[in-house]
DNA sequence: GTCTATAACCTGATAGAC
DNA sequence: GTCTATCAGGTTATAGAC
């Protein structure tokens, strides 16, 4: 997991800007060029196809079961262009997950020691139960990837994540010291929180047949959030100084 | 899902009699003939050694990202008897698939509507860590079927699953009633448990390296059960009758 | 019952024509 | 820059010798 945030496509940036719903766009207009200037080059919407299609099939299949041909098909690209602009598939997959952790890791910021817990931590969850229901298949190629036993990432779980759990962990050791909160373990209380919030994007094909649904609605995840906030801090013992 | 309960090996059945830690044992003494008496034939265990390999390699690749060679060579044997005993991959996996369930399933029976809440739902958590800690490459194949979209598992989801989860939900809703414990959305409710519990086999390699050890101990198991407990019971306002 | 050998097909990757 | 054609190696599954 090295850095690529310079000037590359990530996922999330490029799909906030363009992606139109799903229009057949082979062959460009002839405005084509105006166009691109402002949503990127042919390269860069390309990439962000691929990055997309790639994204959806290591979602369903993980990296070993993903086949390029796959991802060229789903993109609708042939399948040397698939190399020609990300070379090998691990190096595809590499760049994907790289984009993952993105809004996980800011969502982080709001657990600060002069924050209100309540607030803090009612907004974690909405922060993470959004990103959930925005970016299911961030979550699901983070899943396959974990229980796979994380050996694309272990110098990330084993060093930035490790820190920033002990980091967070101290704050919710000093709102328990305060008064503000139950004394619970902070790591497991973290584990707690990421299962509760991201099963609603992993296991969503379980949820959505159990609840008879074709695919969770918003209204699914507005009381996914409100049963997991309602839980939550009630269950460490923080008041809702307000609501 | 079709029911193969009649007489079958079952991997959880027969690693509960046999599997001993991991000797060598490829050329079977002469006194065999009795030890198969007692453990099984030699079909059996074959069939139950092939199971517990292609367990772990599904747990880690998933369907598509698993090979038959792998699990012929973790097994033992070569890849031929795989198929002899299995005949394709898919009705191996079909196979595993199947016995998965029962443990998760038998859980739930402790929730009933005569049952003290308290009491209920902390052996109902009890009994699923154990579950996570006693078989997570169960609980993984599980997980990543799910999160590929549950395409060989929908019968179940839509039938006998959606089934408990409506039924233990009535039970949910008379505790409440009773003004035994707080009004929450049933369903949300377990859905919440089970990612809860199942984290601790799912997740357990981002946890391990979190928590800075090799593998999840049973201290970690006690703490996330205490965890588990003690967010769930107080989270939803069930008073301890008894601890 | 068991396993070697092989058929038929698929996969990642690239050379080289356009 | 793009894509057809192709290679070397891997994959499921089975025939047939033992």
């Amino acid at each position: 997991m090295k850095s690529t945030k310079n000037a590359q496509v990530t996922l999330k940036e490029a799909t906030a800007i363009s992606t139109p719903k799903r229009s057949k766009r082979k062959a460009v207009p002839s405005k084509a060029k105006g166009v691109e200037r402002i949503v990127g080059s042919v390269r860069k919407r390309n990439q962000t196809k691929i990055l997309k299609a790639a994204e959806a099939v290591f979602a369903e299949k993980g990296f070993d079961g993903a086949t390029t041909a796959e991802i060229a098909a789903r993109t609708g690209v042939p399948k040397a262009n698939v190399h020609y602009y990300f070379g090998t598939k691990q190096q595809l997959y590499d760049r994907l997950i790289e984009n993952i952790l993105e809004v996980w890791l800011d969502a982080l910021d709001v657990i600060r020691p002069d924050a209100e817990p309540a607030q803090a931590l009612g907004e974690y969850i909405e922060r993470k139960v959004r990103a959930s229901r925005d970016w299911p298949e961030s979550s699901r190629v983070w899943a396959i990837e974990i229980i796979g036993g994380g050996r694309n990432v272990s110098a990330f779980l084993k060093g930035r994540l490790r820190q920033e759990v002990r980091e967070k962990g101290k704050v919710l050791a000093k709102w328990a010291k305060d008064g503000r909160m139950d004394r619970v373990d902070p790591a497991h209380f973290m584990f707690l929180l990421w299962a509760m919030t991201q099963t609603y994007a992993d296991f969503a094909a379980q949820i959505a047949a159990v609840l008879a649904k074709d695919r969770l609605n918003d209204k699914v995840f507005q009381t996914a959030e409100e049963t997991i906030k309602s839980i939550i801090l009630k269950g460490c013992g923080i008041k809702q100084e307000k609501v």
